[in-house]
DNA sequence: AATTAAATACGACAATTGTAGTTAAACTAC
DNA sequence: GTAGTTTAACTACAATTGTCGTATTTAATT
């Protein structure tokens, strides 16, 4: 199941547009990636070619341009990151490595609600 | 002032025993990290050296057996690296990325009412 | 058909990363 | 003081990472 391994820092940039929108060429990626930042297509193209070798997305190529998508949950990638963070500095505690991050922040009313009904989920 | 870059992953796990314990020497940091997984006494020195020269540890070299503190704040480096994780693929919010690694966590009595405390807060 | 454009494959390369060996100096214990 | 032990410096090395360039093929334009 889960040999793939977690993607790179710029590698999970581009899958974080694929799964804003997917399917897509590499051409669309490489757009939507220069909003941020500059950066070559051959670069967007390499890494990939990287991630359909090691199972992180899938690339139709029954046109000549080939037509990228996920091959990973979103939710699981992230999950996985936070652990591998988690557990290398913050004592492998996920809620210590979410306070501490949430810190400083100043959320939304919404993404309050968001956490408050997540705590009560849990208290029940 | 900071132009000290993150730790890598081997580097924070080095980082993370001496803001338990500072100041440490190799040996007492590389007992430690054994604790956790096998590496080797040379391992632990290499990343200390490479972390004295990139500004993440200061060394008192006034003894021969050299020990190490932290240069570098916990909240700093662990809020820096939760923001680079939340850049990349979660649209910038923390709170989107704490609320999405919680997801699958059975959080300890206290880590909720941590929780509930920190969200009364920002009610306010 | 000839030229230009678009796309992929492939190779390259320097920097970083994780890991550890070798050497040499400085203590420690006989 | 001779032999082992600790410690640090230095070197090494393969794998990963981010970044492109070149070559080649295929399609589009004129």
């Amino acid at each position: 199941m889960s040999k793939i391994p977690l993607p790179s820092e710029a590698q999970l940039e581009i899958l974080d547009l694929l799964w804003q929108q997917q399917p897509a060429t590499v051409q669309d990626l490489h757009e939507r990636l220069t909003a941020r930042r500059q950066v070559s297509y051959n670069t967007v193209l390499t890494q990939l070619q990287r991630m359909t070798k090691a199972g992180l997305v899938k690339r139709d190529t029954s046109q000549r341009t080939h037509a990228y998508r996920a091959a990973v949950k979103r939710e699981q990638v992230e999950r996985r990151l936070f652990h591998r963070l988690a557990d290398t500095a913050f004592g492998g505690s996920t809620v210590n490595l979410a306070l501490r991050a949430l810190g400083s922040e100043k959320p939304t009313p919404e993404e309050l609600d968001e956490l408050q009904q997540w705590i009560n989920e849990q208290k029940q």
